[in-house]
DNA sequence: TCGTGTCGCATTTTT
DNA sequence: TGCGACACGA
């Protein structure tokens, strides 16, 4: 162990040693973050500290996954394995299952993730008779999410003073959370706020975890958000053995109800909180680290930290005009080629962008010039109407009263259930006040329906409750998910679907994945049962590593800033620094410029060796070429301030404006000219 | 009820 | 430019 602290620097050395009490530990970009963690926790087990009471909480399961991984070269497996190195859902559904009589769910529930969140809503407005046309779902769905991360609850929302559309969110989430109760599921934030509540609720449960994890550490601390804050003051108690690591310069999920504050201010939250500062890089060229000094130091409110770089000065940055984003895709692939030829390999390559529209002209010219390439993000495995299709199958067998799920399938393969069907039906559960389920038992009370699409839905309840009642506990899981497949006939409608036999496979293939991962969580688990199954998968939903397939492929990596954050490439190409995509023109209206400006910090620091940053003139937005201005960010990168006459966006911009009177006009105004 | 064409719209997305 | 929601006809 000696030997371990002593490779540490005296800041990271003082992060690690200091064991009682709350610790903040700020820790800028490659600073060796990770390292800290895992040589922290084990040092107090060195001092005698018990692994299990030892709780690490992240926020990704890549994070989790990492952190267990590099504590077992330290303290070995069996150590590391008692130790609990989680995510705050994963912990918390936990923590739920766990205690599940004190909550009072008597038979269980399943998790609702963010495309079932989108279903539940719709349902919610139906039942409210509001237009779809009339909101925009996932607008709904982050503004409720938003307030349920500030504590927020649905009366008291409603009761503060708003507009039309503040009203609206307030009654759909009240809907809403009908909606879920009935269909007994919990949402994201549910997790979270249903935890806290047994925290503060229940003493028990309270002194039974304080008692059970006498030290807490939680990674990415800039990332909490209010009711996560709640729940680690909560399990902090009096003994306080707190220690937060993290960036406030890489705060970039504002928008997803992460809050700032909780990092600046945890010296208030926690008084007597003892401040470390990791500045010394071991990442990038001090020609980078200056660049990324230089920007983000424009930030008004931040702790104030300055990267030195453990390296020499390196190349010097480049900044290049280019005509527009076909240009600018040319070049940067012609210039990655032609480093390769001359000794570097594709996967040192990063093209960081800000939007999701940006990687299309690079794709399009990766392709054509035969380079290797992986883009990360997109469509993961989970989002396949396959797999979307017998999950919810799957769903219904653990949970028949499950609306969202239910109405997913309820006509996939075609049982001639139609949208009248289904809006009667509603229609009755609504005045009935019972589940969609139940109105499809009693049916027969509804006028005109359609008896032939009632026979339908009951012969399919009737085929899942009979897999239920052959795997009561949902025990056999893998057995369990090919009966169910088999008792609808899904195999039948794939292959309906795509009659080419390619095709067919390929879609097949998504179906039998979900055997699998059933197979090894049986494997993984020694109580494997179907809601554990189901509410694991919806909590693992995203990693699919494709950053790693990049460098095993020996391919560029594409993504965006976000997905970038503690990822790092010898070169990077940091594309589109232009006012209205870096900072985006909504950010910048909706006064949002730090956070951007800590996304432009993040892709400055991801940079190992060399760093490109580039602007278009012109850039086609909805077919036609829109004129494009260098972003401030490349004016600080240089420690300049922007010039007379210089255009920043949003203000006054001409493509802003006439989205907004779109929206409000609309049609009644009449045509324009 | 279901498949096809058209219109409108457009940040980021750890769980 | 490209995707998703809706309207319409079979």
């Amino acid at each position: 162990m000696k030997e371990t602290i002593d490779s540490l620097n005296p800041e990271q050395r003082a992060a690690v040693t200091q064991t009682l009490g709350p610790v903040l530990v700020l820790a800028g970009a490659g600073t060796g973050k990770t390292r800290v963690i895992t040589v922290r926790i084990a040092y107090l087990i060195s001092k005698g500290a018990l692994p299990e009471s030892i709780l690490a909480m992240t926020f990704t399961n890549k994070a989790a996954g990492e952190m267990r991984e590099r504590l077992a070269k330290l303290v070995g497996k069996k150590k590391a394995s008692y130790v609990i190195a989680s995510t705050f859902h994963s912990y918390c559904l936990r923590t739920l299952r766990e205690y599940t009589e004190e909550l009072g769910y008597p038979e269980g529930f399943t998790i609702a993730d963010a495309s079932d969140q989108l279903t539940i809503l719709k349902l919610a407005m139906r039942e409210l008779h509001i237009p779809e046309a009339r909101v925009r779902i996932p607008d709904i769905q982050s503004k409720i999410s938003l307030a349920k991360n500030r504590l927020d609850d649905p009366h008291a929302f409603l009761a503060r003073a708003g507009d039309d559309s503040h009203e609206l969110v307030g009654q759909i989430w009240l809907k809403y959370r009908d909606v879920l109760r009935r269909s007994r599921r919990l949402d994201f934030d549910d997790l979270l706020t249903e935890t806290l509540r047994l925290l503060r609720t229940n003493e028990k449960v309270r002194t039974d975890l304080q008692t059970r994890h006498r030290y807490l550490l939680v990674d990415e601390y800039q990332d909490t958000n209010g009711v996560q804050f709640e729940i680690v003051k909560q399990l902090a108690g009096q003994q306080r053995n707190l220690c937060v690591v993290g960036d406030d310069d890489q705060s970039i999920y504002g928008w997803r109800g992460a809050d700032v504050q909780k990092i600046l201010s945890f010296g208030n939250h926690f008084p007597g909180a003892k401040i470390v500062k990791l500045e010394t890089n071991y990442r990038s060229t001090a020609q980078i680290l200056s660049a990324a000094n230089r920007v983000i130091k424009n930030n008004p409110t931040r702790h104030d930290k300055t990267l030195r770089s453990a390296f020499g000065d390196g190349e010097p940055l480049m900044a290049i005009a280019m005509r527009d984003e076909s240009v600018e895709a040319e070049q940067i692939v012609a210039e990655i080629k032609s480093l390769v030829q001359q000794g570097h390999s594709y996967s040192d390559f990063a093209i960081l962008f800000r939007t999701a529209v940006q990687p299309r002209p690079f794709e399009a010219e990766l392709r054509m010039k035969e380079v290797p390439y992986v883009l990360v993000g997109g469509m993961s495995f989970f989002d396949r109407k396959e797999v979307r299709d017998v999950l919810a199958y799957m769903r219904l067998v653990a949970n028949p009263k499950d609306e969202a799920s239910l109405l997913r399938i309820i006509n996939s393969p075609p049982r001639g259930v139609g949208k009248t069907t289904i809006d009667r039906v509603l229609e009755f559960a609504t005045e009935q006040g019972i589940s969609a389920a139940d109105a499809f038992d009693r049916a027969g009370e509804i006028p005109k329906i359609n008896q032939k699409a009632v026979d339908a839905v009951l012969d399919l309840r009737a085929r899942l409750s009979a897999v239920r009642k052959l795997h009561p506990h949902g025990e056999e899981l893998v057995a369990l998910s090919r009966r169910v497949v088999q008792e609808v006939a899904y195999e039948d409608e794939v292959k309906r679907l795509y009659p080419e036999e390619t095709q067919f496979e390929k879609r097949w293939a998504a179906v039998e994945e979900v055997f699998n991962f059933a197979e090894n969580y049986v494997k993984k688990r020694k109580r494997p049962g179907l809601l554990g199954f189901l509410n694991e998968l919806s909590l693992s939903a995203t990693d699919t590593d494709s950053a790693e397939d990049a460098a095993r492929r020996q391919a560029v990596t594409l993504m965006t800033l976000h997905a970038s954050k503690g990822l790092e490439y010898p070169r990077v190409y940091l594309v589109g620094l232009e006012e209205g995509v870096l900072p985006h023109q909504r950010a910048a209206i909706e006064d949002g410029v730090e956070e951007e400006r800590r996304l432009a910090y993040v892709g400055i620091t991801r940079a190992q060796k060399a760093l490109t940053m580039t602007y278009c003139l012109e850039r086609a937005r909805g077919g036609q070429k829109i004129e494009r201005h260098p972003s401030r960010f490349l004016l600080e990168v240089q420690g300049k301030a922007p010039p007379p006459g210089w255009i920043p966006a949003g203000a006054g911009d001409v493509t802003g404006e006439k989205a907004k009177k779109k929206r409000r006009g609309g049609k009644a105004r009449g045509a324009r000219r």
